[in-house]
RNA sequence: GGGGCUGUAGCUCAAUUGGUCAGAGCGCCGGCCUGUCACGCCGGAGGUUGCGGGUUCGAGCCCCGUCAGCCUCGCCA
């Protein structure tokens, strides 16, 4: 009865009414069975679908005999003849207008039960999930996540070969820079003390190339960073990288935005209209509260700190007094909130951070508009009242949520109440697909606690050539923080639906600017030949102005395919605590393997 | 490190104010059933309510601690 599984005819989803009459071989998993006393009923499931099989007692009792002691999960062989259902059809399955009469059948492997129903019906405990992945990438909408996966990175892939970009593969086994995220550290046995690190990216690796002469790199690139993660976030995740040279910043825009309108219409038969809008990050930031706009809806953050400053409220003078501001979310008929939502909101705020949520409900009183509840009663001058609607737009029925701080905390507390309150009003139109650019990033961050600046993107980014005159080259004087602070970067970040797709820079490829940029940074020359000398190295040599960009694989795969997190489309993530329920890493060693590293634990 | 949510049968969940509240559906096991496709019908097994302590005459429910999972702030080239 021995069957040659590995000659299977088809797959389970790839019978059509037009292959009736058909002798074909099935291989696959039993999915559901129906036993009807006499006929038998399995569906069987392998990548490619679900095919009814039937079984007869009277014309097969030895495979009908067989069937009937199967069980969710066997793995089976069949050779059957394809016939019609008839008038039986079942249309939720592409294979619903045939079945597979069986007459010969391979019990392969038997199955356990299994812990959870291979489905997408029930919404099974992620933990669980992940601990038997096996079961879970059998559910369809595991497999469709990574046939997904598959399709959109075999689009990127080709879209940069079919433009130049040569696929070269950089070490993993790499060296610490001191910059960004914590490494991941691998010990080594040769050099013990030493370390190399996994690359939170290939970013100085790509440069090299581009000096080397390679004119257009593309790589599917694992990245490991290890920091706290999200749902977004994983400690090791993929980018697809890439880098030009001779090349500006639309250049390296324009092949992005054109290979992500590709990948859009391939995964989801999207047709996105280019150029991407271009938006500032100075207006993100003022509009949005967020370097990573969601432009599906409009619900923008208007700043009222002038006029606030007017009002005699304690919070909001304070918050000026120190050179803040004071800005506000109009909640259009957000008045219908109740308090108990508009309490919540504070509360959950509070988490974030701010000291509480001062809001206003907007009514017509006596022909008048007026301010209720809240901080209602710090507002006494209707005429104050009348001016901040109109300068806001806020009519009668609208909530008026205020935020007064430093900026970036007023941009952390409004972006996040903008996002919260247009998901719970149902104010995201979810067929929406919204894609931007966001460009002119600020060169340097300053950190209040170190009081120091900081690359925003990274030391090799290149400023505005318009903003090079701020960095006083030339000479050894360091300009005011202020100016600094005001120096745009050749950065962009492309975004979709208020989450970064990527984002990368032209890079610095005059010696001159890159020093002062050291310099700047408070790096002497030698620790900055300490920390990156093999690409300042490289820079010595002739190098072709150059940039490129990376782009969040995983990211973009959740996105298209509709997942609510990047788990959903890797094949065995890390959880929440970076820890892998399937394997059990990471996991303790042994101590002859420390011993040989050099290397012991304190406790 | 901070904030929040969750933890009850193999899975998904329910259990009014602390008082027959140890329950349902699915799954599983056994039986019946020849056109099902979430097959149907009959019967059955299965739970230390995450764990530890406390309050109480009485705790799934209240309190404290702890563990685990998820979300989030910080953090994240």
């Amino acid at each position: 009865m021995a069957l040659p599984y590995n000659k299977r005819t088809h797959d389970c989803g790839a019978l059509r009414a037009a292959d009736i009459g058909k002798s074909v071989l099935l291989s696959g998993w039993v999915d559901n069975f129906r036993d009807l006393g006499g006929m038998v009923f399995i569906d069987l499931r392998d990548r490619g679908g679900i095919t009814q099989l039937k079984f007869d007692p009277n014309s097969d009792p030895a495979a009908h005999g067989i069937a009937r002691t199967l069980r969710s999960e066997f793995v089976v062989c069949v050779r059957g003849e394809v016939i019609s259902r008839g008038e039986k059809v079942n249309a939720k399955l592409p294979t619903g207008e045939i079945e597979v009469v069986v007459h010969e059948i391979e019990l392969l492997s038997k199955s356990e039960t299994p812990p959870f129903e291979i489905s997408d019906d029930t919404e099974t405990n992620e933990d669980l999930r992940l601990k038997h992945r096996v079961l879970d990438i059998r559910r369809p909408r595991m497999k469709n996540a990574l046939m997904l996966r598959h399709k959109i990175t075999r689009t990127i892939r080709e879209y940069f070969d079919r433009n130049g970009f040569l696929d070269i593969e950089t070490p993993i086994l790499t060296k610490s820079t001191p910059e960004g995220a914590r490494d991941y550290l691998v010990p080594s046995r040769i050099h013990h003390g030493c370390f190399f690190a996994l690359p939170q990216s290939p970013q100085i690796f790509k440069q090299l190339l581009m000096i080397g002469g390679l004119d257009r790199y593309m790589q599917v690139a694992r990245c490991f960073r290890d920091e706290d993660l999200r749902a977004d976030r994983q400690p090791e995740f993929t980018q697809i990288d890439i880098e030009m040279a001779f090349v500006q910043a639309e250049d390296v825009m324009h092949h992005v935005e054109t290979c992500i309108a590709e990948v859009a219409k391939v995964s989801r038969g999207l047709d996105v209209a280019l150029p991407l809008p271009r938006i500032s990050y100075a207006e993100a930031m003022l509009k949005y509260g967020k370097d990573a706009p969601d432009l599906r809806y409009d619900l923008t953050i208007k700043d009222v700190t002038e006029i606030a400053g007017r009002v005699d409220f304690g919070i909001f003078k304070d918050a000026i007094a120190k050179g803040g501001v004071v800005r506000c979310l109009v909640v259009p008929n957000g008045s219908e909130m109740t308090r108990k939502e508009t309490d919540g909101l504070a509360e959950e705020l509070k988490g974030i951070g701010a000291g509480g949520l001062p809001l206003v409900k907007v009514a017509v009183e006596g022909g008048k508009v007026v301010f209720q509840t809240g901080i209602a009663k710090f507002f006494t001058d209707a005429a104050l009242v009348a001016e901040i609607c109109t300068q806001i737009g806020a009519k009668s029925g609208d909530l008026i949520l205020f935020a007064a701080d430093h900026s970036d905390s007023v941009c952390k507390y409004l972006g996040w109440l903008r996002a919260t309150v247009a998901d719970r009003r149902g104010l995201i139109p979810k067929d929406r697909w919204a894609f931007c650019w966001v460009v002119d990033f600020p060169a340097f961050g300053y950190d209040a606690e170190t009081k120091a600046v900081f690359p925003m993107h990274h030391p090799f980014t290149s400023p505005k050539d318009e903003d090079l005159h701020l960095l006083k080259l030339g000479t050894n004087e360091v300009p005011p923080k202020e100016d600094l602070l005001k120096v745009r970067a050749k950065a962009y970040d492309v975004v979709l639906n208020g989450i970064e797709l990527g984002g990368g820079s032209i890079r610095i490829h005059r010696a001159d600017v890159q020093s002062k940029i050291f310099q700047l940074l408070g790096l002497t020359p030698e620790d900055a030949k300490k920390k990156f000398a093999f690409l300042l190295d490289a820079l010595r040599f002739g190098a072709p102005p150059h940039g490129g960009l990376a782009l969040g694989l995983d990211r973009i795969i959740m996105l298209f395919g509709g997942y609510s997190s990047i788990r959903e489309v890797i094949a065995f993530p890390k959880n929440a605590r970076a820890s892998c329920p399937l394997s059990d890493a990471p996991g303790e060693v042994a101590p002859e393997q420390l011993k040989e590293l050099g290397i012991s634990i304190l406790k």
